[in-house]
DNA sequence: CTTTTTGGTTTACATTATAAACTCATTTAT
DNA sequence: ATAAATGAGTTTATAATGTAAACCAAAAAG
């Protein structure tokens, strides 16, 4: 009935990253930042999670002279993406 | 485009209590412990909490000599809920 | 009796989230 | 040339949360 949800994807913040990272092939730490509201802080943090689990992978690099975080969502990410979204399908429907 | 999730039906088990209540007139303490897999411990808190945003009604009785408590969601969970849905929905399509 | 079970509550700890403070390089202003 | 401000993040400290372990009272069982 109640499947488990995914922790680190049951985090407002993270779920938004998760989200917007769907459906584009990659996005800018700064035009994340925009589209969550959220603070550089914390959305660093919690990129790094993300990263850390695999579910998405950040590059670093320079436009121009100024750096540059890109992210994309792994398969891995997806995958833990749709699962999570049809776990929570039990709560809510 | 991400609207806020009230954090206090973002939480696994205060989202499986709310959801099981909306779907019965009332439930035990026990039946929601069973049907979540909480612990009573957890589920005493988390029921607490539901119940001081008045998203619940919690009364104590006894059913012979045995003390029973019974929760049923009010007017206000059940907006509360409805909105916590809609506002997710931004995330998961 | 005293031990166990039922139906919880309290409390203490571990995890998480978030904001504030900090880097470090690059512009812009003086 | 030097100082101040800005951009792009990271680190760290604190606040908030979640959860389980310990606890309590009454009733049932041995």
């Amino acid at each position: 009935m109640f499947k488990d949800l995914d922790p680190l994807l049951h985090s407002q913040l993270r779920l938004a990253i998760m989200s917007l990272l769907i459906g584009v092939d990659s996005a800018e730490f700064v035009f994340i930042k925009e589209k969550t509201g959220a603070t550089a802080g914390n959305l660093s943090v919690q990129l790094d999670k993300l990263s850390t689990a695999g579910y998405i992978s950040v590059i670093k690099s320079f436009k121009g002279k100024k750096p540059v975080t890109t992210c994309s969502i792994t398969k891995i990410g997806i995958k833990a993406f749709e699962d999570y979204v049809n776990s929570l399908k039990g709560y809510i429907e």
